[in-house]
DNA sequence: AGAACCACTTTTTTT
DNA sequence: AAGTGGTTCT
């Protein structure tokens, strides 16, 4: 039996060609993973190269712990090996070896968007600059931006000198940099600015990995940035054994430098390059296929082609309208329990992908009034709590006693009396003596201008932090951790109360040290730094474990990658999806236009789209007109009729107050059960009635629901199928 | 130094 | 609607 038994003749050809440039285009769902395992696979049984000689770089950390795991199973030899990851952990690890070669300690912080903002902070207030002229999102988009298209700061000063604003920014960008360098840190792009500085100012570097690289992959291509595409191309110089593999169709992170040109030049950059496109899709039904090709079409200079599928099903695509951006959620739900009561289907199959964050309250409000089970991707993430970026502060300045950014967050949390006067007047100290701030901390003794009552207080968490670093040098991860949380007087600052949430954030906190317990046993390298490496570049995505017992939340971005049986994209409107933001310009409403190319094909069997007339956004009522996606989607794959979708805003006004509006939204099912969109009470204690909040109780004529409110001796249950009815417990009996 | 209060902006998508 | 940041009062 061969490895490539079990591929079509195209995944079989693409993963056959070996030697030499190759473009594989690869469709939604076409079996790109799969191709590209066996093409690895193929390449190490038949001797071409050692595992440690290939590298394959994936966009998210877990693609690459999937395919490591697709082809550990496979029984490769050592493929353990292989370089598999994404850029930025590539890039981190490179760095790791060599940060010194550029003036870097190797025990260097990554700093976060977090640790980016306070940085800027302190800036516009060092160079004086005004903020609201040059805020934080401009600023760093801009420092962002360089350092995709690898301009220098003085690239940059140089490219503008005569824009006022510009060379302001220049300005900023320059003492960004060398504030984190200072601080012994990088930011996300830095780690591949850096490497690529490392590559082009040391190519006795460059050609250690040219030579160790014999083969290179590159999935998703298509949102490569100008600076990846460098180092990529420069990896493979030697070699030119490379594989990228993607879809123009697919290229969804322009806004973040990602330039799809890399994908469609492919053929320019490599003249003698083979391409090999895999059109056949494994995943979806035509029907869904029809519809994706029909919105796709529309777009200008993509790489012709077109789905096609084998595959049974001819369910249409639905799309539904309410009233209510609420009224919408309540459909999702309700229509997501009726599969499951009807045994159609488990809760893992169905998944609501929405093309904002801020969209998904509203489901997940729905979902707990439901009592039904749901896993939020994204959002405000795990990493992104304060308490765990508290405690990640710690490690950091233990790893890392230069991290001044993490030193001020934590130096007075939880309260100890150093406030910003003490801070500032430390800090002059540590500029002129050119110490870290932790360093001039554990030298207060010989600041003059402090009083004994303050000293003693700087003193106490001088001499804390160096007994974490004695705790350091001896414990496990965990145990530092721990030591962290309790030494700290953080979990003091739990337990008494004197922070709010104190309960949850106790848990999220027991959750980080036995997800730093878990990294204990899985990971090779046991150090800090290597822990805090694989924290800051962990993403949402990474921890959807394919949990089948949940309802999945996520963007449609995070969604990439994924299938599921069952799809809903609700909000399809104006202004939200396509995003108000890029309805400007027509490239970003083409990139609008492939987000809702990717999100169609996510879904394998049954396909919800839909959109609300009014809803709540930035806190006011707003209308809402149908998105032009919904135009495009062609009317034979799709049940409902189209003209409704047809109503210009001002009309709708007019046609509101004349009542004839509601005629136009159909969904009466819907609409019955507006009147019940109670505020729901989530404590859940139990009262006298007797019932507590997802008790599922029996009553005669609605028959079986959940207790979703208990207040005043009554209580609200929800029936499927009938709403919430508010009654006296006496009416139901415990199911 | 810290708490409490008030006014103000904010929301695209993420490694 | 909610979180942030700044100001004022204790």
């Amino acid at each position: 039996m061969s490895l490539l038994d079990g591929l079509n003749s195209r995944q079989r050809e693409a993963a056959e060609t070996i030697d030499g440039p190759l473009l594989i285009l690869a469709g939604a769902g076409s079996g790109k993973t799969r191709t590209i395992i066996h093409r690895i696979a193929h390449i190490i049984e038949t001797g071409q190269a050692w595992p440690s000689q290939i590298l394959a770089i994936t966009f998210t950390n877990k693609a690459a712990g999937e395919m490591r795991d697709r082809i550990a199973k496979m029984n490769i030899q050592d493929s353990k090996r292989i370089w598999m990851s994404t850029f930025h952990a590539m890039c981190a690890r490179i760095m790791r070896t060599h940060a010194q070669w550029l003036g870097y300690d190797d025990n260097f912080v990554i700093y976060d968007m977090d640790d980016q903002k306070r940085l800027y902070k302190s800036l516009i207030k060092e160079l004086g600059l005004n903020d609201k002229y040059f805020t934080n999102q401009f600023l760093s988009g801009e420092v962002s931006t360089a350092k995709n298209n690898f301009v220098s700061p003085e690239a940059y000063m140089k490219e503008n000198s005569g824009d006022f604003r510009k060379e302001k920014v220049g300005l900023y960008y320059k003492r960004y940099q060398e504030s984190l360098k200072a601080n012994n840190a990088m930011d996300f792009d830095d780690l591949i600015y850096n490497t690529l500085v490392l590559f082009k100012g040391f190519p006795e570097i460059l050609e250690q990995y040219q030579n160790r690289f014999k083969y290179i992959m590159v999935d998703e291509y298509q949102d490569t940035n100008h600076s990846q595409y460098e180092l990529v191309n420069m990896l493979a110089a030697k070699y030119k054994n490379i594989c990228v593999c993607g879809d123009d169709d697919q290229s969804i992170y322009g806004w973040r430098g990602a330039d799809i040109n890399n994908i469609l030049d492919f053929e320019k950059d490599y003249a003698n390059a083979k391409v090999v496109k895999l059109e056949e899709n494994y995943r979806s039904t035509q029907t869904i296929l029809d519809c994706a090709n029909g919105v796709i079409a529309r777009n200008t200079g993509r790489k012709e082609k077109a789905l096609w599928t084998n595959n049974d099903g001819d369910e249409k695509i639905m799309i539904a309208s309410f009233n209510q951006g609420y009224d919408e959620a309540r459909f999702i739900v309700d229509e997501i329990n009726d599969n499951i009561t009807k045994g159609q289907g488990i809760f893992g199959d169905f998944a609501i992908l929405y093309r904002t964050n801020a969209q998904s309250r509203l489901f997940e409000e729905a979902l707990m009034r439901a009592g039904l089970p749901f896993q939020l991707i994204g959002g405000t993430g795990f990493y992104s709590r304060v308490e765990i970026k508290d405690v990640i502060a710690y490690l950091n300045v233990l790893s890392n006693p230069k991290d001044n950014m993490g030193f001020m967050r934590i130096v007075n949390v939880p309260k100890r009396g150093i406030g910003s006067a003490t801070i500032e007047k430390i800090a002059e100290y540590a500029n002129f003596k050119s110490f870290s701030l932790m360093q001039a901390f554990h030298h207060v003794e010989e600041i003059p201008e402090l009083s004994p009552s303050v000293k003693n207080k700087v003193r106490a968490f001088s001499e804390l932090m160096k007994k974490l670093e004695v705790i350091q040098a001896t414990a496990s991860l965990s145990e530092l951790i721990t030591a962290v949380i309790e030494k700290t007087g953080y979990l003091e600052m739990l337990e008494t109360g004197k922070m709010d949430k104190g309960e949850s954030r106790l848990e999220n906190l027991q959750e980080l040290v036995s997800s730093a317990t878990d990294f204990e046993k899985n990971s090779d390298d046991q150090s800090l730094s290597a822990y805090l490496e694989t924290v800051a570049l962990s993403s949402e995505t990474d921890k959807y474990d394919g949990d089948q017992g949940k309802v999945l939340l996520m963007t449609l971005h995070n969604a990439k990658g994924l299938e599921f049986p069952i799809v809903f994209i609700p909000g399809l409107e104006e202004g939200i999806f396509p995003h108000g933001r890029a309805m400007d310009s027509p490239e970003d409403i083409e990139e609008e236009r492939r987000i809702c190319y990717v999100g169609i094909t996510r879904a394998m069997k049954r396909l919800y789209i839909s959109w609300a007339a009014e809803r709540t956004l930035y806190g006011r009522r707003q209308l809402q007109t149908p998105s032009r996606f919904l135009k495009e989607m062609p009317d034979e794959v799709c049940v409902e009729n189209k003209q409704r979708y047809e109503r210009k805003p001002e009309i709708d006004i007019e046609t509101k107050k004349n009542k004839t509006f509601s005629e136009r939204v159909t969904q009466s099912k819907v609409a019955i059960r507006r009147n019940n969109a109670n505020a729901v009470n989530l404590q859940n204690n139990p009262s006298e009635s007797g019932f507590v909040l997802t008790d599922k109780v029996k009553h005669k004529k609605f028959g079986i629901g959940t207790v979703v409110e208990v207040k005043n001796n009554m209580i609200s249950v929800a029936f499927p199928g009938v709403g919430i009815k508010k009654m006296d417990p006496t009416f139901v009996e415990k199911e």
